[in-house]
DNA sequence: GATGATGATTTGTGATATCAAAATGACGAA
DNA sequence: TTCGTCATTTTGATATCACAAATCATCATC
């Protein structure tokens, strides 16, 4: 029994109402994912004393891994029955998410992974630049040899899963290596807010998979090794373009791929 | 019958708290604010389809308004009756801004107004400048002499506030001021992240009145009119300049405040 | 007077009940 | 087929209930 939410948009359906039917953007996310999503057992031993907070930071997990597709809609009983929980808590949680902007919500209706165009992605990626550039200075500044190890350890890690194509452990490892660096800021305001923003983008991220990816690899080489040089030489100007460069083509390319996805289906439309 | 929480620690408290007890930094703010917080009936007006919404935003307004003093605790059974209505929407609103950081809340414990040290109010400010400089840029960019207009009026009725002392219209006014401004921007994610941050110093705001406001009013002249002016001349530096060095110079203030506080604090506690 | 134990009360959390609004599906008309 | 209407079902929001944990008050002890 898993925590997925019925589901009455595949990302099949989300490219034909992009009006991308047909047309192959890279290639089409799938919805093997959702196989193996984390189990109730797992879920209990989330962090969180209590039951909302642990239904939200799963919840998290699952939209930071892409298990749920844009426009999907998240019902708060079927949440609960899947989880073996009153409805309470997994209402606050949805309520918690979609007051952060991660979901969308209007009055009585079901919460929804929201549809970003491509100006809403953009300006996601303005703020996400803004505020992880200085997260990334700021660490860069409190660098640690020890620091720079875990980090170096978790770039391991993302290298083996990208090789071997899992993508789930890629996206989680993507996650962790970005987590770990931010946190040596020491500004926990600032990185719960990072997080939050993240949590956004998050569903769009298995567009990626794996054109950009591979693109990305034999373009811009071993980035996270980099940033492991600059943490260790306390450099921020390294750290910062590094995080500057790889938010701005990765936001950017996703911002392409719905904007092209759009125009095509008003072309269709017109049809 | 008000909003107010049953109230278990009072400005003077805090400051005994702080170590301040019989040192004055400038004014010590009363609680008079408290006598005329708004009613039920309002609060039915306040934006917001859903009851959770509502009871949210009203408590936004009143942390805003500087109507809680850091420690105080709120408790859901008591909002709720004096509300009449049930707990539930009102832990929905707590848990809100317990998620958003703007309230302190452990597990199965009350929700209380933080207690922020001078390191956690510098680290706002560094957000907030960071931020809001932002949103003042593109505000700028996008000027128009309509919001140059609304701009004075709202900097008109501000002086007339601060004019006559009334503190509750100041700090309203203050905050619809900068509203006004940083709406142009066009960033709506940018825009919440800068009204969580505001009201995470909203309760300190207290501390600047007197004192700071008529400093200010002698150093700074009449910065508000020089960025009504960036924004007809669409002028982003001049905007921008003029939010920093506000930010700056109040939070800065705040946190020194704080300091002292705690400085003395610990001078008399090894008395 | 300060400190610590103990019983009473308050309070937060999660489950359940109820109701109104929204989604769904069947049916019939254009 | 397509659209609109109406009955049915689903779903979200709020109130209420039950329970456990935390808080508070009282009293005894040092």
């Amino acid at each position: 029994m898993t925590l997925c939410a019925k589901i009455d948009v595949s990302w099949a359906q989300i490219f034909r109402y992009f009006g991308s039917q047909g047309t192959n953007f890279g290639s089409t996310p799938e919805l093997d994912h959702r196989k193996d999503v984390m189990t109730m057992k797992q879920v209990v031993e989330v962090q969180g004393d209590v039951l909302r907070d642990k239904v939200y930071f799963h919840l998290c997990e699952l939209i930071r891994g892409g298990h749920f597709s844009p426009g999907e809609k998240l019902t708060i009983r079927s949440l609960a029955n899947e989880q073996g929980i009153s409805p309470t808590p997994v209402r606050e949680a949805l309520y918690r998410l979609i007051s952060e902007g991660v979901l969308d919500g209007e009055a009585n209706r079901s919460a929804r992974i929201p549809l970003l165009n491509a100006e809403q992605i953009k300006e996601i990626k303005e703020i996400r630049i803004l505020v992880e550039c200085l997260a990334a200075e700021k660490a860069a500044m409190n660098g640690t040899p020890q620091l720079a190890k875990t980090l170096r350890a978790l770039a391991g890690k993302l290298k083996m899963a990208r090789a071997s194509g899992d993508r789930r452990a890629d996206l989680s490892l993507v996650y962790r290596f970005q987590t770990e660096l931010y946190s040596a800021c020491e500004m926990p305001n600032l990185i719960k807010i990072i997080g939050s923003l993240w949590l956004k983008t998050g569903p769009y991220l298995n567009l990626l998979f794996p054109d950009y990816i591979n693109l990305i690899a034999k373009s811009r080489g071993d980035w996270r090794e980099r940033i492991c040089v600059g943490v260790e030489e306390r450099n921020p100007a390294i750290v910062r373009s590094e995080v500057e460069r790889d938010l701005d083509d990765t936001l950017s390319y996703i911002a392409n791929v719905v904007s092209a996805a759009a125009f095509l289906r008003r072309a269709g439309a017109d049809r």
